[in-house]
DNA sequence: GTGAGAATGACAACTAAGGTGTCATATCGC
DNA sequence: GCGATATGACACCTTAGTTGTCATTCTCAC
């Protein structure tokens, strides 16, 4: 059982890297790197949120994070509106044009996706979720900063 | 059901930089970097194979992976063996020693992943292994060099 | 065989993801 | 109000990983 655990952990690696390499060659149309798309994408999926709670949700550094989201706000991708809980740190919030932009690449990449969901049973994917969600939380002490 | 294979790409991020830091906080006691590791460790599962074959296998650049090698090579963890099959790209192999810190590394994250087992059953995990691996195929072509 | 083209290894930049350290300021809990 | 803590800005750094070039060696087709 740990054995099959360990060989999870062993496609992690390349899966990710290939998933960064493809991202990198679909998104230049966008002029996104891969830290601003990952910016995005959370604020896509999970709503306004902090730098820091940006940084704790991804495994982060915050000082990491805060350039990403500077960096898109630079370029008009996201806006900062303010915090009720706490007036010092806002809610960074996608504009319309952020919203666009990183719509757009997920339409691309669910294109992709979709050539595998044939394959594969709705059953399997949530176990898999559910195994790495687990792991997830099992290393949740390993942050940084 | 796409979306569910994006929730997974979404998980396989953080998870990757955790386990990264997670090695990187264990593997110096061995003096090893994350790159040494990888190869050890492809070299224990799959025995002996050539620079090039590694690249392959990780999704790494056949320089990276031949950097690292050379680098396991002088600290004495891996050492050449004749390539039957092609007399320029010999074989790679672990060493004793190699072999001794590679196993060192991996019983104490196994010893990790035990906690994680109960919670698990071994068909979630099959299906993980399975998605994961399906994952991995599609993404077959973006490779490097 | 032999010659063309691919594969390998060495070496040297180079890129970018991501972290670290410090400081000023603001916030919050007591 | 005060001390601890959180945030953001700025600058620097580390290192995983790539790219490019070149010489050599292999392979394979003819």
């Amino acid at each position: 059982m740990t054995d099959r655990l360990t060989e999870v952990f062993d496609l992690v690696g390349p899966l990710h890297r290939r998933a960064q390499r493809k991202v990198e060659q679909d998104a230049p149309i966008e002029g996104l790197s891969v830290g601003v798309r990952a910016v995005l994408n959370m604020l896509r999926d999970l709503g306004p949120m902090t730098v820091p709670q940006m940084g704790r949700a991804q495994a982060l550094s915050r000082q990491f994070v805060q350039r990403m989201t500077n960096d898109a706000m630079a370029r008009g991708l996201v806006e900062t509106v303010p915090n009720p809980a706490h007036k010092r740190s806002s809610l960074i919030r996608l504009t319309g044009k952020g919203r666009a932009a990183i719509d757009a690449v997920i339409a691309r990449e669910r294109a992709v996706l979709r050539q595998v969901g044939a394959d594969l049973t709705e059953a399997e994917v949530d176990a898999c979720l559910r195994v790495l969600s687990r792991l997830l939380r099992l290393l949740d002490d390993v942050d940084v900063d």
